[in-house]
DNA sequence: TCTATAACTTACTTTATGTAACTTAGTTTA
DNA sequence: TAAACTAAGTTACATAAAGTAAGTTATAGA
């Protein structure tokens, strides 16, 4: 009875994907590169809970940071290539969500 | 300076997608309609949270339950349309995750 | 010197998840 | 007939993750 186990690096995927506010982060970085505060407001995040998801982003290259030198000191986030490479995930969930999901307000 | 706002559906969508466990039962589920005890052992999960997930992917119609009066008795749970709808979401992960993710042991 | 700003960080509270033992109902087994 | 077994949960308790709001750092302008 034994299952053939879940290939690891689909589960390494899905573990990204599925901690809370990772794939809405990507999602926003989408539309190009955006400061610390821009993806803060823009999604809803607290400043801790970003700040911890740009770092796991950054280390699984999937989130490139740059220090920009104005004043005060700006700080912009982007896609990598690997970042970029998950656009049709969130483009698949976007349109799944059009076709199937239903709003309370419907 | 205001930002044009996250679709509510996508964002739906993605916060039922991101929350533990959702998207590798209803991968698991695309193999064929399973028992409880099944996807438990077959992803690792604990039994209170399955149920918890369970129960939430039968009240958005993405699972549907059917009791089996064996004995005992068995209960069955497989994808409604809507949870096979979702097949694509999770193939383009698979399919990224193939292409990008690198595991430690590599 | 005082105030302002961006990007964090810290301390503390609330919520989510994990673990393991327990429940329920029908069924064998001793 | 009573003890034991099974599937599918549920409960109580412990740990981890997320939310909130105040605080920090560096630079600069009033």
């Amino acid at each position: 009875m034994k299952q053939p186990a879940i290939c690891p690096k689909f589960e390494k995927a899905i573990s990204l994907l599925s901690q809370r506010w990772t794939a809405l982060v990507i999602y926003q970085l989408l539309s190009g590169s955006q400061r610390f505060s821009e993806i803060q407001s823009a999604i809803g995040i607290s400043g801790k809970v970003l700040s911890e998801r740009l770092k796991e982003l950054e280390q699984q290259e999937v989130v490139k940071r740059e220090v920009i030198p104005e004043t005060p000191v700006v700080i912009e986030y982007s896609l990598t290539e690997k970042g970029k490479s998950m656009e049709p995930i969130l483009r698949t969930i976007e349109n799944w969500s059009q076709q199937w999901v239903k709003l309370e307000s419907e």
